[in-house]
DNA sequence: CCCTTATAGCTTGTGTGCAATTTAATTGCC
DNA sequence: GGCAATTAAATTGCACACAAGCTATAAGGG
Protein backbone atom coordinates (compact mmCIF):
# COMPACT_ATOMS: atom_id res chain seq x y z
CA UNK A 1 0.00 0.00 0.00
CA UNK A 2 2.70 2.80 1.13
CA UNK A 3 5.22 1.72 -1.28
CA UNK A 4 3.08 2.16 -4.20
CA UNK A 5 2.03 5.51 -3.65
CA UNK A 6 3.80 8.46 -4.91
CA UNK A 7 3.86 10.74 -1.48
CA UNK A 8 6.01 8.01 0.14
CA UNK A 9 8.53 7.79 -2.74
CA UNK A 10 8.79 11.53 -3.02
CA UNK A 11 8.64 12.08 0.84
CA UNK A 12 11.42 9.35 1.25
CA UNK A 13 13.37 10.43 -1.72
CA UNK A 14 13.74 13.91 -0.48
CA UNK A 15 15.33 12.75 2.87
CA UNK A 16 17.10 10.48 1.41
CA UNK A 17 18.34 13.05 -1.00
CA UNK A 18 19.10 15.55 2.16
CA UNK A 19 20.95 12.71 3.76
CA UNK A 20 23.25 12.55 0.89
CA UNK A 21 24.23 16.16 0.45
CA UNK A 22 24.81 16.58 4.10
CA UNK A 23 28.52 14.72 4.31
CA UNK A 24 29.29 16.63 1.09
CA UNK A 25 28.31 19.94 2.79
CA UNK A 26 29.72 19.68 5.84
CA UNK A 27 33.16 20.77 4.81
CA UNK A 28 31.64 24.24 3.80
CA UNK A 29 29.31 24.59 6.98
CA UNK A 30 26.25 24.74 5.62
CA UNK A 31 22.89 22.56 5.95
CA UNK A 32 21.16 21.80 3.03
CA UNK A 33 18.38 24.21 3.02
CA UNK A 34 21.37 26.59 3.64
CA UNK A 35 23.26 25.52 0.40
CA UNK A 36 20.17 26.28 -1.63
CA UNK A 37 19.66 29.64 -0.64
CA UNK A 38 23.66 30.29 -0.94
CA UNK A 39 22.69 28.89 -4.50
CA UNK A 40 19.84 31.91 -5.01
CA UNK A 41 22.48 33.76 -3.30
CA UNK A 42 25.36 33.05 -5.69
CA UNK A 43 23.32 33.57 -8.88
CA UNK A 44 22.22 37.39 -7.80
CA UNK A 45 22.85 39.36 -4.75
CA UNK A 46 20.81 42.39 -3.71
CA UNK A 47 17.31 40.50 -3.49
CA UNK A 48 15.09 40.75 -0.45
CA UNK A 49 13.73 38.11 2.03
CA UNK A 50 10.49 37.99 0.27
CA UNK A 51 12.33 37.59 -3.74
CA UNK A 52 14.43 34.44 -2.07
CA UNK A 53 11.47 32.74 -0.70
CA UNK A 54 9.55 33.17 -3.71
CA UNK A 55 12.49 31.16 -5.14
CA UNK A 56 12.82 28.54 -2.19
CA UNK A 57 9.08 28.53 -2.01
CA UNK A 58 9.83 28.89 1.95
CA UNK A 59 8.25 31.79 4.01
CA UNK A 60 9.74 34.36 6.26
CA UNK A 61 9.30 32.22 9.24
CA UNK A 62 11.55 29.62 7.79
CA UNK A 63 14.40 32.38 6.05
CA UNK A 64 14.67 34.93 8.85
CA UNK A 65 16.17 32.60 11.45
CA UNK A 66 18.07 30.60 8.48
CA UNK A 67 19.46 34.05 7.26
CA UNK A 68 20.85 35.00 10.66
CA UNK A 69 22.29 31.43 10.83
CA UNK A 70 24.56 32.44 7.55
CA UNK A 71 25.17 36.07 8.71
CA UNK A 72 26.40 34.31 12.17
CA UNK A 73 28.62 32.35 9.94
CA UNK A 74 30.06 35.61 8.07
CA UNK A 75 28.45 34.63 5.23
CA UNK A 76 25.40 36.75 4.08
CA UNK A 77 24.73 40.25 5.30
CA UNK A 78 21.22 41.35 6.15
CA UNK A 79 20.17 45.22 5.23
CA UNK A 80 17.44 47.00 5.83
CA UNK A 81 15.97 49.20 2.52
CA UNK A 82 16.82 52.94 2.75
CA UNK A 83 14.33 53.07 -0.10
CA UNK A 84 12.09 51.05 1.75
CA UNK A 85 12.61 50.22 5.16
CA UNK A 86 10.24 47.26 5.76
CA UNK A 87 12.34 45.25 3.01
CA UNK A 88 15.42 43.55 3.95
CA UNK A 89 18.24 43.50 1.51
CA UNK A 90 20.83 40.21 1.49
CA UNK A 91 24.25 40.46 0.12
CA UNK A 92 27.06 38.17 0.55
CA UNK A 93 30.40 38.70 2.37
CA UNK A 94 33.67 38.31 0.72
CA UNK A 95 33.66 34.76 2.17
CA UNK A 96 30.24 34.22 1.10
CA UNK A 97 31.53 34.85 -2.31
CA UNK A 98 34.64 33.06 -1.75
CA UNK A 99 32.20 29.80 -1.23
CA UNK A 100 31.02 28.91 -4.62
CA UNK A 101 34.35 28.10 -5.90
CA UNK A 102 34.44 25.27 -2.85
CA UNK A 103 30.90 24.50 -3.65
CA UNK A 104 31.59 23.70 -7.20
CA UNK A 105 32.44 20.12 -7.36
CA UNK A 106 29.17 19.15 -5.39
CA UNK A 107 26.74 18.92 -7.25
CA UNK A 108 29.04 16.62 -9.52
CA UNK A 109 28.92 14.90 -6.59
CA UNK A 110 25.49 14.26 -6.17
CA UNK A 111 24.83 13.38 -9.67
CA UNK A 112 27.41 10.88 -9.45
CA UNK A 113 25.47 9.35 -6.15
CA UNK A 114 22.13 9.18 -8.17
CA UNK A 115 22.78 7.06 -11.22
CA UNK A 116 24.83 9.30 -13.43
CA UNK A 117 22.77 9.17 -16.36
CA UNK A 118 22.15 12.98 -16.94
CA UNK A 119 18.99 12.57 -19.41
CA UNK A 120 17.04 10.45 -16.89
CA UNK A 121 17.99 13.54 -14.14
CA UNK A 122 16.86 16.02 -16.63
CA UNK A 123 13.88 14.16 -17.24
CA UNK A 124 12.69 13.36 -13.67
CA UNK A 125 13.76 16.97 -12.46
CA UNK A 126 11.03 18.07 -15.02
CA UNK A 127 8.41 15.92 -14.44
CA UNK A 128 9.35 17.25 -10.34
CA UNK A 129 8.65 20.70 -11.22
CA UNK A 130 5.39 19.88 -13.37
CA UNK A 131 4.28 18.00 -10.05
CA UNK A 132 4.74 20.56 -8.05
CA UNK A 133 3.26 23.39 -9.85
CA UNK A 134 0.06 21.09 -10.14
CA UNK A 135 0.27 20.82 -6.01
CA UNK A 136 0.70 24.07 -5.74
CA UNK A 137 -2.37 25.11 -7.67
CA UNK A 138 -4.49 22.28 -6.34
CA UNK A 139 -3.48 24.37 -2.53
CA UNK A 140 -4.44 27.44 -3.74
CA UNK A 141 -8.13 26.13 -5.30
CA UNK A 142 -9.02 24.63 -1.76
CA UNK A 143 -8.29 28.23 -0.07
CA UNK B 1 20.88 26.98 -12.08
CA UNK B 2 18.68 26.34 -9.06
CA UNK B 3 16.14 25.38 -11.26
CA UNK B 4 17.56 22.77 -13.81
CA UNK B 5 18.93 20.59 -10.76
CA UNK B 6 17.09 17.36 -9.35
CA UNK B 7 17.66 17.87 -5.44
CA UNK B 8 15.48 21.03 -5.70
CA UNK B 9 13.05 20.23 -7.72
CA UNK B 10 12.90 17.00 -5.57
CA UNK B 11 12.79 19.05 -2.43
CA UNK B 12 9.85 21.32 -3.35
CA UNK B 13 8.11 18.26 -4.97
CA UNK B 14 7.85 17.23 -1.57
CA UNK B 15 7.34 20.22 0.26
CA UNK B 16 4.38 21.06 -2.22
CA UNK B 17 3.05 17.42 -1.82
CA UNK B 18 2.86 17.76 2.49
CA UNK B 19 1.04 21.28 2.24
CA UNK B 20 -1.14 19.34 -0.40
CA UNK B 21 -2.23 16.55 2.44
CA UNK B 22 -2.46 18.80 4.96
CA UNK B 23 -6.17 20.12 4.40
CA UNK B 24 -7.03 16.52 3.28
CA UNK B 25 -5.49 15.46 6.93
CA UNK B 26 -6.84 17.91 9.20
CA UNK B 27 -10.36 16.73 9.61
CA UNK B 28 -8.61 13.23 10.81
CA UNK B 29 -6.58 15.22 13.11
CA UNK B 30 -2.86 13.63 11.66
CA UNK B 31 0.04 15.49 10.62
CA UNK B 32 1.14 14.54 7.19
CA UNK B 33 4.38 11.89 9.17
CA UNK B 34 1.35 10.79 11.48
CA UNK B 35 -0.52 9.25 8.10
CA UNK B 36 2.12 7.80 7.07
CA UNK B 37 2.67 5.83 10.49
CA UNK B 38 -1.04 5.09 10.33
CA UNK B 39 -0.89 3.52 7.00
CA UNK B 40 2.05 1.59 7.82
CA UNK B 41 -0.11 0.12 10.77
CA UNK B 42 -3.29 -0.23 9.44
CA UNK B 43 -1.44 -2.44 6.79
CA UNK B 44 -0.20 -4.60 10.15
CA UNK B 45 -0.71 -4.25 13.42
CA UNK B 46 1.69 -5.60 16.21
CA UNK B 47 5.05 -4.20 14.80
CA UNK B 48 7.78 -2.63 16.67
CA UNK B 49 9.21 0.67 16.36
CA UNK B 50 12.28 -0.32 14.42
CA UNK B 51 9.85 -2.21 12.03
CA UNK B 52 8.42 0.62 11.47
CA UNK B 53 11.32 2.91 10.59
CA UNK B 54 12.23 0.43 8.05
CA UNK B 55 9.37 1.02 6.88
CA UNK B 56 8.98 4.69 6.45
CA UNK B 57 13.36 5.32 6.69
CA UNK B 58 12.79 7.39 10.18
CA UNK B 59 14.69 6.49 13.20
CA UNK B 60 13.23 6.18 17.07
CA UNK B 61 14.16 10.29 17.69
CA UNK B 62 11.86 10.85 15.01
CA UNK B 63 9.47 7.86 15.91
CA UNK B 64 9.42 8.04 19.28
CA UNK B 65 7.21 11.58 20.32
CA UNK B 66 5.78 10.71 17.13
CA UNK B 67 3.78 7.34 18.01
CA UNK B 68 3.76 9.67 21.63
CA UNK B 69 1.41 11.66 19.88
CA UNK B 70 -0.70 9.44 18.05
CA UNK B 71 -1.21 7.39 22.06
CA UNK B 72 -1.88 11.10 22.89
CA UNK B 73 -4.81 11.25 20.27
CA UNK B 74 -6.04 7.40 21.22
CA UNK B 75 -5.42 5.98 17.99
CA UNK B 76 -1.97 3.72 18.87
CA UNK B 77 -1.22 1.56 21.84
CA UNK B 78 2.66 1.40 22.62
CA UNK B 79 3.28 -1.85 24.50
CA UNK B 80 6.71 -3.51 25.79
CA UNK B 81 7.18 -7.30 24.02
CA UNK B 82 7.33 -9.52 27.30
CA UNK B 83 9.25 -11.33 24.95
CA UNK B 84 12.00 -8.93 24.75
CA UNK B 85 11.74 -6.06 26.53
CA UNK B 86 13.80 -3.98 24.83
CA UNK B 87 11.40 -3.50 22.18
CA UNK B 88 7.82 -1.62 22.01
CA UNK B 89 4.96 -3.34 19.95
CA UNK B 90 2.61 -1.14 18.25
CA UNK B 91 -1.49 -1.69 18.14
CA UNK B 92 -4.26 0.58 16.91
CA UNK B 93 -7.01 1.23 19.20
CA UNK B 94 -10.54 0.75 17.72
CA UNK B 95 -10.37 4.65 17.27
CA UNK B 96 -7.12 4.04 15.18
CA UNK B 97 -8.97 0.80 13.20
CA UNK B 98 -12.02 3.17 12.37
CA UNK B 99 -10.23 5.93 11.17
CA UNK B 100 -9.08 4.42 8.23
CA UNK B 101 -12.41 4.36 6.77
CA UNK B 102 -12.38 7.56 6.83
CA UNK B 103 -8.66 7.88 4.92
CA UNK B 104 -10.03 5.92 2.30
CA UNK B 105 -10.55 9.22 0.34
CA UNK B 106 -7.37 10.79 0.88
CA UNK B 107 -5.06 9.02 -1.97
CA UNK B 108 -7.98 9.84 -4.21
CA UNK B 109 -8.00 13.29 -3.69
CA UNK B 110 -4.25 13.60 -4.42
CA UNK B 111 -4.58 11.56 -7.51
CA UNK B 112 -6.90 14.22 -8.51
CA UNK B 113 -4.26 17.09 -7.13
CA UNK B 114 -1.60 15.50 -9.17
CA UNK B 115 -2.06 14.94 -12.87
CA UNK B 116 -5.04 12.12 -12.61
CA UNK B 117 -2.64 10.44 -15.10
CA UNK B 118 -2.23 7.31 -13.03
CA UNK B 119 0.46 5.52 -15.60
CA UNK B 120 2.75 9.01 -15.41
CA UNK B 121 1.95 8.51 -11.45
CA UNK B 122 3.62 5.01 -11.43
CA UNK B 123 5.99 5.79 -13.16
CA UNK B 124 7.18 8.72 -11.24
CA UNK B 125 7.01 6.60 -8.31
CA UNK B 126 9.39 3.84 -9.79
CA UNK B 127 11.98 6.12 -10.03
CA UNK B 128 11.78 8.05 -6.77
CA UNK B 129 11.92 4.87 -5.39
CA UNK B 130 14.65 3.79 -7.54
CA UNK B 131 16.25 7.13 -6.79
CA UNK B 132 16.12 7.03 -3.46
CA UNK B 133 17.85 3.13 -3.30
CA UNK B 134 21.05 4.63 -5.05
CA UNK B 135 21.14 7.73 -2.55
CA UNK B 136 20.82 5.61 0.30
CA UNK B 137 23.77 3.05 -1.30
CA UNK B 138 25.85 6.35 -2.01
CA UNK B 139 25.37 7.42 1.85
CA UNK B 140 26.56 3.69 2.80
CA UNK B 141 29.37 3.43 1.18
CA UNK B 142 30.64 7.22 2.30
CA UNK B 143 30.15 5.90 5.37
C1' DC C 1 -3.34 65.46 6.08
C1' DC C 2 -5.58 61.54 8.48
C1' DC C 3 -7.11 57.07 8.32
C1' DT C 4 -7.63 52.65 6.39
C1' DT C 5 -5.49 49.01 4.03
C1' DA C 6 -1.72 46.44 2.40
C1' DT C 7 2.95 44.80 2.60
C1' DA C 8 7.60 42.98 4.54
C1' DG C 9 9.65 40.89 7.89
C1' DC C 10 9.88 39.11 12.69
C1' DT C 11 8.24 36.22 16.57
C1' DT C 12 5.98 32.33 18.79
C1' DG C 13 4.48 27.67 19.14
C1' DT C 14 4.02 22.97 17.23
C1' DG C 15 5.80 19.07 14.79
C1' DT C 16 9.10 16.90 12.46
C1' DG C 17 14.20 14.88 11.08
C1' DC C 18 18.51 13.55 12.70
C1' DA C 19 23.09 13.16 15.16
C1' DA C 20 24.79 11.87 19.48
C1' DT C 21 24.27 10.09 23.90
C1' DT C 22 21.97 7.34 27.40
C1' DT C 23 19.50 3.46 29.47
C1' DA C 24 17.91 -1.03 29.65
C1' DA C 25 17.76 -5.59 27.99
C1' DT C 26 19.68 -9.40 25.30
C1' DT C 27 23.27 -12.06 23.09
C1' DG C 28 27.90 -14.15 22.65
C1' DC C 29 31.94 -15.75 24.17
C1' DC C 30 34.89 -17.58 27.50
C1' DG D 1 27.89 -18.12 35.31
C1' DG D 2 30.07 -13.67 34.19
C1' DC D 3 31.29 -10.01 31.32
C1' DA D 4 31.89 -7.56 26.92
C1' DA D 5 29.44 -6.40 22.80
C1' DT D 6 25.03 -5.61 20.62
C1' DT D 7 20.51 -4.08 20.19
C1' DA D 8 15.96 -1.27 20.97
C1' DA D 9 14.05 2.86 22.58
C1' DA D 10 14.27 7.02 24.61
C1' DT D 11 16.43 11.52 25.37
C1' DT D 12 18.81 15.83 24.17
C1' DG D 13 20.08 19.49 21.19
C1' DC D 14 19.90 21.77 16.77
C1' DA D 15 17.78 23.15 12.39
C1' DC D 16 14.15 23.34 9.59
C1' DA D 17 8.85 24.18 7.91
C1' DC D 18 4.78 26.52 8.70
C1' DA D 19 0.51 28.63 10.79
C1' DA D 20 -0.84 32.54 13.34
C1' DG D 21 -0.13 36.76 15.26
C1' DC D 22 2.66 41.05 15.71
C1' DT D 23 5.19 45.38 14.36
C1' DA D 24 6.73 48.75 11.42
C1' DT D 25 6.51 50.89 7.10
C1' DA D 26 4.32 52.26 2.84
C1' DA D 27 0.38 53.29 -0.20
C1' DG D 28 -4.11 55.10 -1.21
C1' DG D 29 -8.56 57.45 -0.61
C1' DG D 30 -11.28 60.89 1.52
Amino acid sequence: MLDHQLCFALYAASLAMTKAYKPLLAPLGLTYPQYLAMLVLWEGEGITVSQLGDRLALDSGTLTPLLKRLQALGLVQRLRDAADERRVLLRLTAAGRDLKAQARAVPQAIACATACDLQQIAGLAGQLKQLRQQLTAFSKAAA
